[in-house]
DNA sequence: TCAGTTTTGTTGACAAAGCAACAAAGGAGA
DNA sequence: TCTCCTTTGTTGCTTTGTCAACAAAACTGA
């Protein structure tokens, strides 16, 4: 049930999962994700039921889980997790967002209310998280809570305005108009 | 251990086969057989060593099972499978199995002895059964066995020779001039 | 030749996946 | 409202796969 990857795992637990993500993500691409029953994922994951419940709760454990996965594989991606906080990488980050959620929205038929709250909530604990470590870090010892709640807010606030917009503009220019409003909270960590 | 098709299968044994199955060609295309260890086998497709024995006696029979599986396919996608014997079936049996043989000889490193002649029991037992079926189709009450033994080591023969050539001449012209030699010992069932 | 390594099959205990069956909850539609 | 149908979690039991350990070949190279 748990995500849990510095301990060994069993193949077929590996196996298991990686049949249900793909499942999951290409019926992403078909249908709606309250559409999408347990069914449908182990149909198409080619397991059994039961099996499924055996690594998640539900379908929205499983939707949380693969988002996580998603983005931390994107953060790893741009080795931003292993980085301090500095307006390069907080652009970085916020073009990071960006492009995750148009890529998401792209990717999955219409998706809704649910599907999309459940997206931002778990995007957002991982900015959030991340800011937190980058902040930890600076010299200056404030409390971080408060910084990078707000700007876990912003940032994750500006990629769905972006990523919803009809006609998007350049993203470079979109962050490079954005970053400032961002940073300025977040100078005395510099 | 048995590769017996019309029983269902667990899925795990499906998959488990395939993930063997998958392995085992991709390690042919680089290195002899002979070199191809059960454990590189079992390392590529991420199972653990045990579970190929419960599969397979040993890489032999997978060798086996795997020209056999593939071999099938073949036939099957050409749908002589669901055929009876007639001058232009045996045509397209015989182009089948001397592009076969010439797929494998460009997919897999250099076969050796040892290869060579697994694969050469396999194809001419199925094509002996394949004649055999035929054969038995036709008004012609004669016993089978001799004109399908001497028509599969004919086939077999001309294909090996086809595969190795240097230079191969138009795969077409080939068969047009073979066909009659092979063709001549079964016109008694056409 | 002989010691050192790798590969091979095999085993038994244990964990994961499959499966069928179940009650319960929800939806759809007369 | 009342059916009929689908989906949901859950359970007891079976089968399959994993793992570590082992002895017995089979290579390797000095």
């Amino acid at each position: 049930m748990l995500p849990n990857p510095n301990e060994k795992l069993d193949p077929r637990v590996i196996r298991t999962r990686s049949l249900i993500l793909d499942s999951f993500g290409s019926l992403l691409a078909e249908k709606n994700f309250e559409n999408i029953s347990v069914q449908d994922v182990t149909d198409k994951a080619q397991i059994n039921r039961a099996t499924f419940y055996a690594h998640f709760q539900d379908k929205y454990a499983l939707l949380d889980y693969s988002i996580n996965q998603m983005f931390r594989n994107e953060i790893k991606k741009r080795t931003l997790d292993v980085c301090h906080y500095s307006p390069d990488n907080l652009r970085n980050l916020i073009l990071a967002v960006c492009e995750f959620l148009s890529r998401i929205h792209s990717d999955c038929a219409q998706p809704h209310q649910q599907f999309e709250s459940l997206v931002e909530a778990q995007i957002k604990k991982q900015i959030f998280g991340l800011l937190s470590h980058w902040l930890s870090q600076s010299k200056v010892k404030i409390s971080t809570e408060i910084p990078a709640t707000v700007a876990s807010w912003a940032i994750y606030g500006l990629a769905s305005h972006y990523s919803h917009m009809k006609k998007r503009p350049a993203l470079d220019k979109f962050v490079d108009e954005a970053l400032p409003l961002v940073a300025v909270n977040l100078e005395q960590f510099a």
